[in-house]
DNA sequence: CTGAAAGCGCTTACAG
DNA sequence: CTGAAAGCGCTTACAG
């Protein structure tokens, strides 16, 4: 179909081959308005034969909008977040709006770098999992006419709608659950310092355990699967026989510790892991967690930022999701006193790669 | 800083309270003259106080280029794909381009609509995964300007880079290792039929068999879990005592799958995979896999890429990794003939769900 | 149903 | 070192 060329055809090349004005081939692109049959045909016709491509750089200055929505996360390769990224992008393309990807390491200078290009881009809207949900370019953005759903943690913008899961409560029950069977020591693999859900998860805790008369002891394992594995080997010499683990990224590090203090699961402990990773049901031993339903989260968020483009004007909703029992073997065998001999080692030398 | 407003600012604005001309702020904001310090300062501090963001619509349509890379997957739930992503992030990041996502799900058609869009939006470059590497519009994408990097699988058009892996080697390397170990009966998981990839790979295995004197045996997974479950189901009531299975998807389904079949890997059956997913390691057993070095891989389709954006005119590279050996649990107990009693259910009852 | 003209908000030769 | 003016490629009131 396409004569090659060097330099991008315009519309204006477009409507003289065709015999009409610029504005004739723009309506029959765009179906703005009625356009006689043989002219839209003819259009359409040498649209065909030239292969032309309208500039939608142009069409977006000109109609003051971007079909775009950007989408900020702490981290891609988490598959919490991958999962989220791909519902959104479904549901988005559906709508024709492209997704940018913000990716910001939980790194807040990052997170405002990529917010400005965002502001920057005049994108329609953004769901944003915030590392630092004050931050003065997220009213910046909602300011700027764009349309923001927090995801996983809220921001401080009351504007702003939110989708959010119920970290404590899950917490809470995952203690309960290894209170029940028995445990006494149970230890609290947490995640990283000043962020949202981590402090959730870590309240929940704290509540099922003071509630149970029993002493808190927690580790923070920073959300990443080294990290999750050095605090269990903390809480492994520190006696622990059940273990909250607050992500799957640590939960990886938590199973891989458990085995390098020779100890097996849920024989010597028992594991409960917050977030429901791809491959729970294929670890040794597969793991128990409270599954996040991330898919019905990340297609309400995208269906909230999506009705608000579309003109809905109603006021900010915040809808919280429940967490999800998915029992399987690493827990719960009931605790055994002292069934270890000497101490854990209480940092690998071994140098992972996670 | 900002003062909120509905309307957004414009540079006319902030030059006139500034006491200058547009041209003048432009200037400041981008560097690209030089302006008597005592302007500038008076410019940055106008900027600061009005909160102005540049409308960075407006210059890319004026600067004719938009500092934008399209990623283009088939699947960005693949944690192949989503490291891929990743490492494309980061080094597009740095250099100050975007990352517009494009999730195909192997679907030609979306391929092309996603094509068209990083066409219209004029994006400076793109990194393609190809679901139909002679689209058309991987030749209208560069003939717009763009610099293209194929990913994994090759495009049809000559003046593409690309980045691919020695699939065929590893499948062939894989097969010999379980023949090595004595297998005769090795069986292929095979994965999307038209794909670049899963033909490499398929020919691989096809190639150690022939030159071991054995009978190819494949059922093909379409690369999906659900699929190499029925595919590994099949293989086994044929009688593999040994299987390839050509990515990591499949060999969720494969490691399932074996389990339904109430055998145990490596005792009754050895599982090599193709591809090294992040829990291989943790599953049951340790998954023994051709690791392909992703990162390695994204880093120099984005070093090809951003080289290109940065002017290198060389002509097109192509670029191939080499797959490494990761021994784990689930391979090579040597074959042991007929092992087992009965036949095999060879599709499962149970309605799992991946 | 169609065209001429203005304008979206920048950037950049050009002139001084 | 700085400004006035043109122009990037569209879309859309306005007029007919």
């Amino acid at each position: 179909m396409s004569l090659v060329s060097r330099q991008a055809l315009r519309i204006r090349e477009v409507a003289e081959r065709a015999g009409v004005s610029p504005a004739t081939v723009s309506r029959v692109l765009n179906g703005t308005a009625v356009v006689r049959e043989a002219t839209r045909e003819k259009v359409l016709a040498v649209v065909d034969e030239l292969g032309y491509r309208p500039n939608r750089v142009a069409g977006n200055l000109r109609r003051q909008q971007v079909q775009m929505i950007g989408v900020v996360v702490s981290d891609i390769e988490n598959p919490h977040f991958t999962q989220m990224v791909r519902a959104v992008e479904d549901t988005a393309y559906l709508k024709g709006y492209r997704v940018l990807l913000c990716n910001t390491d939980e790194d807040p200078a990052k997170q405002r770098e990529y917010l400005g290009v965002l502001i920057a881009e005049r994108v329609a809207g953004a769901i944003i999992s915030p590392t630092e949900p004050d931050a003065p370019e997220v009213s910046e953005l909602i300011d700027h006419g764009a349309a923001v759903v927090a995801f996983d943690r809220a921001v401080a913008d009351r504007r702003a709608d939110a989708v959010l899961a119920a970290n404590s409560d899950a917490a809470r029950m995952a203690t309960e659950h290894l209170v029940g069977a028995g445990h006494k020591k149970v230890g609290f693999v947490g995640g990283l310092a000043g962020i949202e859900t981590a402090a959730g998860r870590q309240s929940g805790y704290e509540k099922a355990m003071s509630a149970a008369g029993l002493v808190p002891m927690a580790a923070q394992g920073g959300f990443r699967a080294e990290g999750g594995r050095l605090a269990t080997l903390e809480l492994l010499g520190r006696g622990a026989s059940g273990l909250v683990v607050a992500n799957n990224l640590m939960a990886v590090g938590a199973l891989v510790a458990v085995r390098e203090a020779g100890l097996r699961a849920p024989a010597d402990v028992s594991v409960v892991a917050i977030d429901d990773p791809p491959w729970a049901e294929l670890t040794d031993p597969p793991l128990t967690t409270f599954a996040q339903p991330v898919r019905a989260m990340a297609a309400a968020a995208a269906g909230l930022l999506l009705g608000r483009l579309e003109g809905r004007r109603a006021r900010p909703k915040r809808q919280v999701f429940a967490f999800e029992l998915r029992h399987r073997g690493s827990c719960c065998r009931p605790a055994v006193p002292s069934r270890r001999g000497g101490a854990v080692r209480s940092n690998g030398s071994r140098n992972r790669k996670e």
